[in-house]
DNA sequence: TCTGGGGTCCTAGGACCC
DNA sequence: TCTGGGGTCCTAGGACCC
């Protein structure tokens, strides 16, 4: 039998904070995606003053002074660098690993003694060494693991519903049927990974309402009545393992760049320096990732939340050849924003999207008649990378991009330094 | 006043072509 | 009376995940 573990960090951007700020414990704290507009993390106290995932800032606001509640702007430097940590640290606790989000991993358990306090010691040195608390599920399948994982959390939550030994580690394969179908009885159906709202509606509008109502379907009718899909998660929590761990990251299809906009913009020269600024930096992510792009989509679209006249539109120029130079990538985005550009609208967002990936092996390349320009064409592109990459991003710019005041660059009014990302923000231990 | 970003996969409808 | 059918491309949008 195959066995997983996933490991996943508690309310992690809140838990990154809490670990620089430790004032922040136990008190009710969320994180703001980009331009402060909802909370993207919650801790447990602000969970229970009722903010929701994605609930925005202005509807919470006046939680602040009634109830405490603190906000903070993502600081996705200071995440990222913590879940290297953290994923490093979780490694030592399987034989093999597959980074699953920026705080989450499966492990393959494969000859592993003693899983579950391994499970416990790697959960306790994660909390020492880093500060960030996080919990394990172990189960036969990526997707038992996924929802020990949730039991773990939620019995460590509710201390009451659950067996005490539950929490935090929860390893469903030592458990006794009867026990695992308990607690497949007392969790609802949309924890299941890979059923979401939809499903998760058509499902309980059928009267299955829990984990246990959903196991007990028969497969064949999983799949005649949904799809194969749920028929392999309906197998997933069978104990069949269908789901492989992918250790080695498959190669991204499309690399997108798109934001909002801090304030809304009507110009095409505001517009046009957006563009060039996120297909740059597309563009870095592409030649990272060591791939071409055949075609580049761009798109503009108005505010659906501000009265006014309404307009979103996309296209897709294709180029003449597979590229990954910023000049390429950059004269196709331009010609398409000035076909889909209307004035008189208030933009909010815009974005690109490097389409139609393919990576150096198997591009087709042109009969070379003289390929200096290419050549030099990447050493630039080369060039340019090292520098940004050795002196800050933005230190070569294209001349697009502009060099004046950005209306539409985004606003965080709430950042905390990059504790560990940055030399000028490491803190300074006064003893 | 104020509603994120990055992915994958799928579907539907219209334009266009033969 | 009676108005084809198949294929592709493009755009838009939805569902799922984090």
């Amino acid at each position: 039998m195959k066995l997983f573990a996933l490991i996943d960090g508690n309310n992690f951007y809140c838990s990154c904070e809490r670990v620089f700020q430790p004032q922040l414990q136990n008190k009710p704290l969320i994180v703001l995606s980009n331009n402060d507009g909802c909370a993207i993390a919650r801790s447990e106290q602000a969970k229970a003053l009722g903010v929701k995932m994605g609930h925005p800032w202005f509807q919470v606001k006046h939680l602040e002074k009634s109830a405490g509640l603190i906000s903070l702007s993502a600081n996705f430097a200071l995440y990222g660098d913590m879940s290297n940590r953290m994923m490093s640290l979780a490694s030592e606790l399987g034989d093999s690993q597959e980074i699953y989000s920026i705080d989450e991993c499966f492990l393959g358990l494969q000859g592993i003694p003693d899983v579950t306090q391994r499970a416990k010691d790697t959960r306790a040195k994660i909390l020492q060494w880093i500060g960030i608390p996080t919990c394990i599920g172990i189960g036969a399948s990526k997707t038992l693991a996924k929802l020990a994982n949730h039991i773990a959390k939620d019995a460590e939550r509710k201390p009451g519903s659950y067996p005490p030994r539950l929490a935090q580690v929860c390893n469903l394969v030592e458990l006794t049927e009867r026990q695992r179908m308990y607690l497949f009885g007392i969790t609802d159906i949309g924890e299941i990974w890979g059923i979401g709202r939809r499903i998760g509606q058509q499902l309980k509008d059928a009267g299955i309402k829990t984990v246990k109502d959903f196991v007990e379907l028969d497969p064949g009718t999983v799949r005649k009545r949904f799809s194969v899909t749920l028929e392999r998660t309906w197998r997933e929590l069978h104990g069949q393992s269908c789901i492989d761990l992918e250790e080695i990251p498959a190669p991204k299809k499309e690399i997108a760049y798109t934001r909002t906009f801090g304030q809304p913009v009507r110009d095409l020269v505001s517009l046009t320096e957006a563009v060039t600024e996120f297909t740059s930096r597309a563009a870095e992510k592409l030649r990272r990732q060591q791939s071409f792009a055949s075609a580049i989509l761009v798109f503009i679209h108005t505010s659906k939340h501000r009265a006014g006249p309404q307009y979103a539109r996309s296209i897709t120029v294709p180029l003449v050849r597979p590229a990954s130079d910023t000049n390429s990538l950059l004269s196709a985005a331009i010609r398409g924003l000035r076909t889909i550009y209307k004035p008189g609208y208030d933009f909010i967002k815009a974005g690109v999207i490097l389409m139609d990936l393919s990576t150096t092996t198997v591009q087709q390349i042109e009969l070379d008649f003289g390929s200096s320009m290419s050549n030099k064409a990447d050493q630039l592109m080369q060039a340019i990378d090292q520098i940004n990459s050795q002196f800050g991003r933005g230190t070569i710019i294209y001349g697009s991009t502009g060099t004046g005041k950005k209306t539409w660059s985004m606003s965080q009014q709430r950042k905390t330094p990059s504790y560990t990302a940055k030399i000028r923000d490491i803190p300074i231990a006064v003893g």
